[in-house]
DNA sequence: TTAAAAATATGATGACCATCATATAATCAA
DNA sequence: TTGATTATATGATGGTCATCATATTTTTAA
């Protein structure tokens, strides 16, 4: 076990404040001097920690994909462990109430509460982000015991995503819960024997 | 056939521009400054035509919805003359590489582009956002010749722009294409008796 | 043609932003 | 403890932004 100095506790801290931003308010709303707020720092210490806001942004996301896939493996084993299939158990915490509340909150998945502004972002920053989704399309696949080709796994990643952002999307109009609870059902069934 | 009134065009003019801009560039990259001199006029003058910026935001959103429809629907009819099914000719358009790049100039679907910052929208935008989602839900169920539920339609328009956007996400990956075209056929296979 | 009305332009204001040079405070090695 | 090093804070700079009051130009109607 790595002791962390205080400087990379800081780092951590920046980091893990500015992961909760991107997805609570977006890539544009990232601010340094907030940041640096908000994790109890002032502006100007930033450059002691990242070269500029474009690093942030790549670390951030980053972080916010490790944050979200080490809560996805405590979800995940709580169900495994209480019976449910793998396959059938990630689908069902990714389009759970909870997952389509919580972006409020700067938490959940990073890929489903930014990915539409994938394209729009620099080399470096583009890079953790297809990096994300091939983590993505690779856990989908582990789940399904390899049963699914890569090619499936990416499609149903596509779907799990694509859902979760509608779902959000029509959050006021009623038709939310529906959607999302009609495709859980639907998807569950669909792949219930991929596992 | 109304004639548009000088202010009525110009009015449209900038809708135009700015429907362009944040589909490039995403909904903070809108500066009414920037918009106004790309539609060929001077700030100050935004003032007479949108009572803010977020007035612009919602009626772009809007007119953006409004142009990929257009668009949708005369390629479709190409496709359909030509004997293709209609459901298939919509997730061939969609998927399409044209689709896949055209993002970097403004063009394509909205909803694609932007979805991911829909849930952070403010009241009247977001309703516009939710008024697209149910506009593509019904389309994908009307090209299904009735044949899909609001459910299933819900949950191939989930997949279209999650695969969209994940591939687009991957551009420069070389995975980006492969992935794309996969889905595409899977698709066109899995719903080609539904039409 | 001319006065009224409508559309657009000029220029200013105050707010926010990334970045950085420099100063202070905290830590660590001797 | 003390000097050196590292971490953080202060305050400034130059840039961008939305908004608006006012001025100018263009259109319209008589």
């Amino acid at each position: 076990m790595t002791a962390l100095s205080k400087k990379e506790m800081t780092h951590q801290r920046i980091l893990q404040t500015a992961a909760k931003i991107i997805r609570r308010d977006g890539f544009d709303s990232l601010a340094v001097a907030d940041v640096m707020k908000q994790a109890g720092l002032t502006h100007g210490g930033f450059y002691a920690h990242f070269s500029n806001r474009g690093a942030l942004l790549a670390e951030a996301l980053d972080y916010a994909g490790a944050e979200s896939a080490e809560l996805l493996r405590q979800n995940l084993a709580q169900r495994i462990s209480e019976g449910v299939q793998p396959l059938t158990a990630f689908i069902e915490i990714y389009l759970s109430d909870e997952h389509l509340n919580n972006c409020t909150e700067g938490a959940g998945c990073p890929v489903a509460a930014l990915s539409s502004d994938f394209f729009r972002l620099d080399t470096t920053t583009k890079a953790v982000a297809a990096k994300l989704i091939e983590a993505y399309i690779e856990k989908v696949q582990w789940l399904s015991n390899q049963t699914l080709s890569r090619e499936s796994a990416f499609l149903l990643t596509s779907t799990l995503i694509g859902s979760l952002q509608l779902a959000r999307g029509l959050k006021g109009t009623d038709q939310a819960s529906f959607y999302l609870t009609a495709s859980r059902e639907d998807l569950v069934r669909r792949y219930s024997d991929r596992q």
